[in-house]
DNA sequence: CGACACATGTAACACGTTACATGATTTG
DNA sequence: CAAATCATGTAACGTGTTACATGTGTCG
């Protein structure tokens, strides 16, 4: 869904060509997702096809431009309208990871549960890295690089809950509130945007 | 890839059918993500094809039945040994829509920021009504649900955030520190785990 | 000249969805 | 009996990936 939306919003500003539309697209969104080429043509065709945009011959140099039609700006306003359903969004593997880890006998879910945590807070610090390397000014970029930043620690933050949750659970409800460490409670594990120094 | 191995997972802890391990896979998810029955039958194929499940017979009631195969056994170990990796993780669309809405021309930003807070923070009092009338005994069921709610409020989080970037972005570093209102700065924007009561 | 970036496409495949066909069994 | 649920599959299509084929232009 999304790239279609991705070119049709691209092609809203000037007419463009295949190849143009994947560097624009990736130096709005810094090339975090590197679009593949392929499936531009592809989705160019299908667009084609269906009357949201029209291949308007070629420029000087022999390349396939194409424009943005009525029906296209209609679609696309749409898009801008309607905001990005939660329900059509694709299952989380990790939330459906952990899931099974739990119910399945035989496998050691909080090991998975520690082995995820790096590898997440490791993604975390390159992240952040590339948002210290990188031109503060262009927004967009910015703005993408941060949102993988609070998904990350809100999925530090989940495992730990996830985490604590087992323990609580191993130990069946048969202590009563007022317990041993603290921090094991309901919401609220660990303090938020606490990004560097949580290495463990 | 999630529903290969679930699908492994769950002919891990015993063998089944098709139409069972659908069942069995939403009840360890919570039915959050409905899992498609068709699929199921062409994914058994796909695994049985790869030697990774191997079909026995059908059942007395005519039932057709996989089991696990070795090679399916050391595929699956592997993926409980693997963390997730953030790599081949699908794009996120609202992250694309909102970097495309800022650098196109012509696209009230903010508006869209602003509609998309409000279906965020009504998926958000779905989400805690859901929790709240579940049985806080399935661990799993539970823990699923939470993902969502992290998550989903890590968005509410990171849409103000993008407002306030917006803002300050308009002022293009022409006010020095030292500004109007509060609360526009940086990072933690808004009390994290605050679901309840952020309507606006 | 040779390597590399530009530029357009196609083929094969994995994964996901909706919809259809078909039949058995259960239940109001 | 009629409707719902159980159970297995197929077809068509959208979307995404990797890989290949093919050519032009540029630059060291």
């Amino acid at each position: 869904m999304s790239i279609k939306y991705g070119l049709l919003a691209l092609l809203s500003d000037a007419d463009a060509y295949g190849y143009q539309l994947r560097s624009r697209f990736e130096s709005a969104t810094g090339s975090v997702w590197p679009l593949n080429i392929g499936q531009v043509y592809t989705t160019l065709a299908r667009l084609d096809r269906d009357g949201l945009i029209e291949g308007i011959g070629t420029d000087g140099d022999g390349r396939a431009m194409y424009r943005l039609t009525n029906a296209g700006r209609t679609e696309l306003s749409g898009w801008w309208d309607t905001p990005v359903a939660h329900a059509d969004r694709p299952r989380d593997e990790l939330a459906i990871k952990i899931a099974l880890a739990i119910t399945t006998p035989g496998v050691d879910a909080t090991a998975i549960l520690q082995t995820q945590r790096r590898e997440t807070i490791r993604h975390l610090q390159d992240l952040t890295r590339v948002k210290r390397q990188s031109d503060p000014d262009d927004l967009s970029w910015r703005l993408v690089a941060e949102s993988l930043i609070f998904a990350a620690e809100a999925e530090v933050r989940w495992l730990d809950h996830c985490e604590a949750s087992l323990v609580r659970h191993g130990r069946t409800r048969k202590t009563k509130p007022g317990n041993t460490s603290g921090a094991a409670d309901g919401d609220s594990v660990k303090d938020p945007q606490a990004t560097e120094g949580t290495t463990r």
